[in-house]
DNA sequence: AATGAATGAGCTTTCATTCAT
DNA sequence: CATGAATGAAAGCTCATTCAT
């Protein structure tokens, strides 16, 4: 990656490249890319691309790293609710990793794309998803502690509830498999709760169209 | 796709470069692969290449076909165990899916990588995924009629367990994360059955070296 | 050429081939038919082909022969009006020699295309024009020494009469301008006519529905 | 085609290459081009041929293009001899259009070539016949209405009288059949004076060597 | 006489990258 | 900083022809 120009314009020239990679690669995924496409997109010459940077992987890498920020960015800056029960603060975890992947679908859409063969960019995606798991495990050992099932080994559960997360989301928004968010969420936590032995507290979401209490059949 | 020589020669010769091909694109992936490392592996001329096949997307399309196939046949080999409980034929299945996701996994790699950007193989991979959720889907229905809970959404239960063993799958054989199989299994039909209210009768496994049986007042 | 196959059911084959060679090349022209267009027309094999001919050159090359015999027979094919007057021979040649040209139009067509670029058929394109200005020029110096215009040089105005004839047919059978060729017959006849210095005896033809006055004037 | 680069040194490239396709085309004949051939003589690479040119058809078009304009220039600009009989005119006409025929031959052969088989092309021709042939039948029209011939059809005279010259040359300079220029226009002029009804007020022009009778002039 | 699998030179076209201006 | 003309290696693909069977 180039130094990186410490003027103004320069920065701003650099920003308009980097959307309008983003925007294309967005639209034809990472192969059916070419520079072309980008430089006429950014209304820039072949060379001034160059100056900025080293190459259609560089520029890719500078965008997944941004992806990283916004990704981590949007899943820290949360949670005014450490007073909430413990089912309601693993449903809103939930529902904001869905959020965070719903914003930026079509960038980790080239992710997964590229992520099968590139070394560089698989570590990456590991990094992401580490630090996803990394949450996770620490909040069943720490439910463990304060009674759940001691039974689940939280390195690996981690990595299936979390998977399952991350595969609900690749679904619902790169496959746009067509899904109702609410339950989907709804269903997500209860499979989650259960499994870590979290009680769950709150009223049964369905997608049927009047589902209101229905003990009175049980 | 061309209408395939009849003879037996030709026939034979389809077969080599379906081979050679799979082998490259394993080896290099699906868009550095070239016609040409395809017919050198297959020691054949480039002519003969598209005597067999009308394109590079042609023969892949031939290969997602054996692949689909190849699972089809791998997930429905049977497993006699009719007479074992719930839980045991719960684990069976989750174990049977990851020894096919296993087998295939260079396959799947490439399929991951296309499937991003190509409708085509899209619907191929969905209907993968569809066949294996309705499974799921169905099982969770007849669990629920026999005390299950009754609050968990079934089709959404079923894409969410399922893409849990999907994502786990794909970090385990493709991007190669070093994962204790035994204990993955255990953990995600631990977690499958708590989900669904199955009772595990089973030992826990876990991956400390002396696992056997703790607390068993707990 | 080959030699030619003795056998009855090896001049079928042939004359099967040259048939299926003749509908592709009308269709797709010359450079945009290739054998294997040929030969799938025909029902036989890439490799039968090669035993009743040397090359693509070859089929069209017997092809164009083909077309040199029937443009021959149809041209000389007599007519008997020896006693009707000198201009209505002269229109029936000019009639004749349309229709001919209309019969075999989609191969004069393939000729065109050639012609421009390959001396062997450009050759055999002049014989077929020289055979027709040959006579034209005849019919010229006969009429000249029965008291036509003494000072039209012979040659060039067979060569150019010809020429118009030749042309007229292409424009219309060809290029399939929309063209009357009763009137264009006529004209062309009273242009020659005139040009050589025969009475006109007939009387006009328009394209105009209801010719009026011309006796009056006679 | 490519939207043209604005710089002169793009302008001088272009240029470079449609001469180089010009001179090739010219050689080898539209279907015996290749890409190769033109960049060779153009001494400029592969991908410069594409910066400037979509492709083989691309460029063959502009110099259609070309060369329709050159036509029309050459055969608007004027001559002056307003006063000649119409006669004289007639052949002055004549000889200015084998002129630009003869000086556009080359193009005009590859035109021939593709005319039979490329619908475009095909119009183009029709427009540039069209462009000729109106303006015979104008002065057909023009000469009926000052007495001459009325029993002839203007429209199928122009075409007849235009073909008649149109095929002369492309004998003459496209096939190159040998062929005294001077006693081919004078022979068409007379063919086509006789045939419109104009006086013919000037000396016979033959290819022999000693014409005798002429007294009158001599 | 007939087959059709196999060839491979050669085609058109693409595109990331460079560099003189 | 910015340009955009130029590159050239390499891609996918075609097709007339051959030859072992």
């Amino acid at each position: 990656m180039r130094p990186g120009p410490p003027t103004v314009k320069g920065q701003r020239r650099r920003d308009e490249l980097l959307k309008a990679a983003q925007d294309v690669f967005e639209r034809e995924g990472y192969f059916d890319t070419r520079v072309t496409d980008i430089v006429t997109q950014a209304h820039v010459s072949h060379g001034t691309f160059y100056v900025y940077f080293d190459s259609k992987d560089d520029i890719l890498r500078c965008l997944i790293d941004q992806l990283v920020e916004e990704l981590y960015v949007g899943s820290t800056e949360e949670e005014g609710l450490h007073e909430a029960s413990a089912y309601a603060q693993l449903e809103a975890t939930i529902r904001q990793f869905m959020a965070v992947y719903k914003a930026n679908a079509k960038m980790m859409r080239i992710l997964e794309q590229v992520v099968a063969f590139d070394d560089e960019v698989r570590e990456i995606r590991l990094g992401i998803i580490l630090r996803f798991t990394e949450r996770i495990k620490a909040a069943i050992v720490a439910f463990q502690a304060r009674g759940g099932d001691p039974d689940l080994d939280p390195a690996h559960a981690a990595q299936a509830l979390g998977g399952m997360v991350g595969d609900y989301a690749f679904a619902c928004y790169v496959l746009k498999q067509d899904i109702d968010e609410r339950v989907a969420i709804a269903t997500m936590a209860r499979i989650w709760a259960k499994a870590v032995g979290i009680p769950i507290d709150v009223p049964v979401v369905t997608s049927k169209p009047a589902p209101r209490r229905r003990k009175a059949s049980a």
